[in-house]
DNA sequence: TTGTATGCGTTATCAG
DNA sequence: CTGATAACGCATACAA
């Protein structure tokens, strides 16, 4: 009947060789000043003999709570979302905390599939990118038993806590920073991905700031399915007009910009004299360019950092004064004002 | 002495509902097969109705095997190691199995830490990146009682599972190239961080191509600590030599080969014309450059595809015909012609 | 195809 | 400051 013991040592043995009992040895990694100077040092010295690692499956089924943070990006390898990523991980290595990662791909679909089985981890926290969830996965978060942090755009109303920027505000400012530098004719490219609702949402920042300068807001939509393609169509067809020529053009993201960039430079255009070119995300190529990338950098990093210490707060609350934390953080971008606006 | 038991339906809440023995429940998720159509479809209905979540910690508690896969990466948010997490996951999310993170930052304290953490998972596979490991976490890995996997690096000698490709022959490739459009005066130079070994095997691929050549082979230490910045100062020094300038330079990555074609061209020289510039890693801004950078693109995304193909094989080895996986599995690099050399 | 008995390694609870 | 006891929710081993 005795099923398939590891080979590795396990808290009992630790304590026995320690010659205490099993719950101070538990003790001395959960709750250390409640152990006494002596049985610490013998658990200690057992520790280092034995080699002991602890079962965090074991002390995450005991304790209801894992020592994990569970992470859904729309993806991990692109420019946007891992400085965040590595941010948040960092922030919890320090908490002894293990970051889990999934990425959903933009898909409702593929978040609701990571979230169940996150669930069954009974993480310290989960952490989520955007506030569209499908209903199923609105469902699981609202019975969940742990936070969840909903990070890069913000929905002041939810319930869930909230890290992340404006983009109506992302509009805004690279609009006024147009503005400001004497362009009247400014147009807004569009991204190609669907379901991009914060674009959408710097968009209409945009909008609003033209109007208010009495000034016409209008869109742009490539067709082309590749992002520098994409920016390279809008660039030719929006430049090739005979009249109401653009004399600046904001572009969804800084992929579309690029694409524009580098063809109008193989247009023998001159940037941003002949036409400004303004992005979003401070990607890493945007420096390099030539003309370098007038962009807007969001607040990967800090996000992530924030997220960290929010999960800090509330994993350790019982130990301040109780104080409960800010529900809604809401972080700045950076204008990046270079060489092509 | 009854304590908090959570909220959620637990397989025995869904079990009873189903009118079956928790067992049953268990397998109708295992091993579908081996439960009746009629238990099964009352079992999914109660799973529904219940809202059921399987707890992961308990079954990875049970069974001594999680459904995690934990991997240590230098670090998340850089060019390089960020394809390969995402096609990890990717091809791990097909497994239903999920993926655990930590970064090193290239320390082998932080990598110890983070192995020993994973180890109290009982993840259902360790990915490592590169061979160098501390004392300490050799001997965490050699009493591992889950399959380890070293990527990037190959090492064909060492116990654990080898996916990666040959940072010689990268060296080789580079120099190869160079001889070929008619360099001869060829230099490397060296990266600016401390520890990158793998730079260093490149070199002495280079150095190898050069010498069977009749060609000498050296190379050039910036001192500047910022990349780019190292890049421009390396191209600067070298190209104010009186005699004996380079016809050509390999760097040891592209962020420095960035640094030298933004510097090159800052101060006026034709590229490739008057310096051929190559690089290592086809970092996401190499294509964008102007000239565009000539480099040699790692099999990054295999290389993490890969290892999800290998997990598959090893955990799901019984139903296949036994036919052990191979230990070492060799990827190759693709070298990317562009116009910086 | 299904069920019974038992244990995985840890922590919560209560008692000293 | 320390310990005895009883769970946590599930899967393994064996039996039917």
């Amino acid at each position: 009947m005795s099923r398939q013991r590891s080979e590795r040592a396990t808290l009992s043995d630790v304590a026995a060789m320690a010659g205490v009992s099993p719950i101070t040895a538990s003790r001395f990694f959960n709750e250390p000043t409640r152990v006494g100077a002596e049985a610490s040092a013998r658990i200690r010295a057992a520790v280092e003999a034995l080699n002991y690692v602890p079962n965090l499956t074991a002390g995450g089924l005991a304790s209801a709570r894992s020592r994990v943070v569970a992470m859904v990006v729309p993806n991990i390898s692109g420019p946007i979302f891992a400085p965040t990523l590595q941010a948040l991980s960092d922030g919890l290595a320090e908490q002894g905390l293990q970051l889990l990662l999934a990425s959903s791909y933009f898909s409702s679909e593929a978040e609701e599939r990571a979230v169940r089985a996150f669930m069954g981890w009974n993480p310290a926290a989960l952490v989520l990118t955007s506030r569209f969830h499908s209903p199923a996965t609105e469902r699981l978060i609202a019975s969940a038993g742990h936070p969840v942090i909903e990070t890069w755009d913000l929905a002041p109303r939810r319930r869930a806590f909230q890290i992340g920027f404006s983009h109506r505000q992302v509009g805004r400012d690279a609009a006024s920073y147009l503005i400001d530098k004497g362009h009247r004719r400014i147009g807004f490219v569009h991204n190609i991905a669907t379901g991009d609702f914060s674009a959408q949402e710097r968009f209409e920042g945009y909008a609003e700031v033209m109007q208010a300068h009495g000034l016409e807001a209008w869109g742009h939509a490539p067709t082309a399915t590749d992002p520098m393609d994409a920016g390279a169509q809008a660039l030719s067809t929006l430049m090739a007009r005979k009249r109401q020529r653009p004399h600046a053009l904001i572009f969804a993201n800084d992929n579309l910009a690029c694409g524009a960039v580098l063809a109008g430079r193989r247009q023998g255009l001159q940037l941003p004299q002949d036409l400004a070119i303004f992005g979003f995300g401070d990607y890493a190529f945007a420096d390099k360019l030539l003309p370098s990338l007038s962009t807007i950098r969001p607040p990967a990093q800090a996000i992530g950092a924030t997220a960290a210490q929010l999960i800090k707060a509330l994993t350790h609350r019982d130990d301040a004064t109780g104080k409960p934390p800010k529900r809604v953080h809401e972080l700045s971008c950076t204008l990046m004002a270079r060489e092509s606006a």
